[in-house]
DNA sequence: TGGGCTGATATCTCTAGGCGTATGGAGCGC
DNA sequence: GCGCTCCATACGCCTAGAGATATCAGCCCA
């Protein structure tokens, strides 16, 4: 590719000129007068090196040169305006990707509400979302898989990673639940509304995985001891799904984020417990990350009513 | 279209640091030194309005505006360089179209060697040819249905025409030829070698309509005029080639240029005639045609070596 | 023959932008 | 800590080009 010397005003005074084929009616739409419109042609057709107009008294018309020159001048402008148009919109971030990662728990309560209201704020924005536990969406920020992570229990202070791991992660609170303990239906403690915790000292218990959210995990686990005891793990399930699944079957019991209530199984019950903790729901991103989508979805976690132009 | 205010040059610039993804690199590649590249880089920033690459020290990568603007901004200056190349080729004469007229008695002499030697010299050249006689050929340079005529016995004098009735329209002669004259293999007058034209006196003839081409019509008149006698017309047709069918079947004789020699009927004789005339083949163009191709195909038929580059 | 229309030319001004050299400052490796 | 690489910044110079106004030249029409 050469050196395209050429300005592009004249190549819009040349478009304009070819369609008004009228020096006078072409410069009052370019907001010129009309010498300096014969100038910017003139111009043009010596850096051509050849007419791109044949003046004849009365009327002006395109040469065979300016008909070739003519597609591929409307093609470069029309390219241009609206590459940077595109690239207008991806930077200030009316348009994109984001990809967002999410816990599976949260495709039932947070998540359609944020999706939903993203979109409204930017449609022309694609959203990839997949589901995924804590701990891989903490991998798949630093590796920058994703941009952003819906996840429990973020690692260290809501804030956490040094530069040999990867970039430095940020974590904000969306909100915080309680626990509920889930049960079979025929469970005699589902009778009651409310559990003790301590009463479930004797049960099998039905978790995830520590891998997949050891943060929640170890919360699962240390309020275990706190009401006197230490939980013993009867079978692991990935998704909380299977876990209630597994409930349902008589496998055990568990205790889980309040949010699983929309899980809907009719040999489930899910009570709340004594005495209650919270967990926390976060969203986490790169905190170099400069991408204004992040920027604007954080808004729109916050609540912020935004300003989508 | 809007007025696209941004100098192809930073367009240039940030395709081939896109592709270097160094400063210095590709300030070597465009042949100006690492701060200006620097400034073109930072305009076009600024006129986009967003930062086009991240310049994290040690690598230089594409931000998704940047990944947005790229492929519009390449399509942008090679549509143009394209453009500009077509356009100059044109200009140049080095390409486009002309529409040839030719009389049908030179598809077989002259028209070959031209066509030739002209797509020889200018190969990327259409040439659109199409059998005429003469006063259409004149018609068709008139309202520039052809760019260039071959035909025989221009209009008065070399030069013909006034504003009234279109273009003025230059000719050139390209060869001169005799007559001769044609008459069936049977005929006691084909037997010598030369015919003298006033032997020619009661035989009926064969011609061209009067308003194919009038001049050499008249022509061919007043040359068995000048020999004592005003011919006998038996009958017309628009082609030479009809006319030596006619003559085969004993309707006449005829008196045509030596050209049609070419046609080869067995039944047809051609013989020299005395005294002898000779006629006209010329080429016709728009005196104030500019194409550099018309120009390109009269130097050819003069038979100037030219100069294709 | 004299306006009216159309486009070209001449002249002047102003400024954006392109380039260079010199310099600054942040990582990185030894 | 030193030097190296790499990019940004600061300044100064210079030209191209865009714009305006004033004027001229050809053509058409009345």
């Amino acid at each position: 590719m050469e050196r395209p010397e050429l300005p592009l005003a004249q190549l819009h005074a040349f478009v304009v000129l070819a369609e008004e084929l009228h020096f006078g009616h072409a410069a009052a739409r370019l907001g010129i007068a009309q010498p300096p419109l014969s100038q910017q042609i003139r111009r043009l057709e010596d850096k051509v090196g050849h007419a791109l107009f044949t003046r004849e008294p009365g009327r002006v018309a395109l040469t065979a040169a300016g008909r070739e020159l003519l597609p591929a001048a409307r093609r470069a402008l029309t390219d241009l305006a609206d590459g940077l148009a595109a690239a207008r919109a991806v930077g200030s971030g009316r348009a994109g990707r984001l990809r967002i990662g999410f816990a599976a728990s949260l495709a039932l309560t947070v998540l359609p509400g944020l999706l939903r209201a993203f979109r409204e704020r930017l449609p022309d924005v694609r959203l990839d979302i997949r589901e995924m536990t804590t701990a891989p969406q903490i991998a798949a920020l630093r590796d920058k898989t994703i941009d952003v992570g819906l996840l429990r229990e973020p690692p260290a202070g809501d804030t956490a990673g040094d530069t040999a791991y990867g970039p430095e992660l940020c974590f904000r609170t969306v909100l915080t639940e309680p626990f509920v303990a889930v049960l079979p239906s025929a469970h005699p403690l589902a009778a009651p509304r409310t559990v003790r915790l301590a009463r479930l000292a004797d049960e099998p218990f039905v978790l995830l995985p520590r891998t997949a959210g050891p943060r929640l995990h170890d919360q699962i686990i240390g309020l275990c001891e706190a009401a006197g005891f230490t939980p013993r793990i009867a079978q692991r399930a990935v998704e909380w799904q299977t876990v209630c699944a597994l409930v349902e079957t008589g496998l055990g019991v568990s205790l889980a984020p309040a949010s699983i209530r929309r899980i809907r199984l009719k040999g489930v019950a899910f009570r709340t417990v004594e005495p209650n903790a919270r967990t926390r729901v976060a969203v986490g991103w790169r905190k170099d990350d400069r991408s204004p989508l992040v920027a604007q979805l954080l808004a729109t976690v916050s609540g912020d009513p935004g300003s989508a132009r």
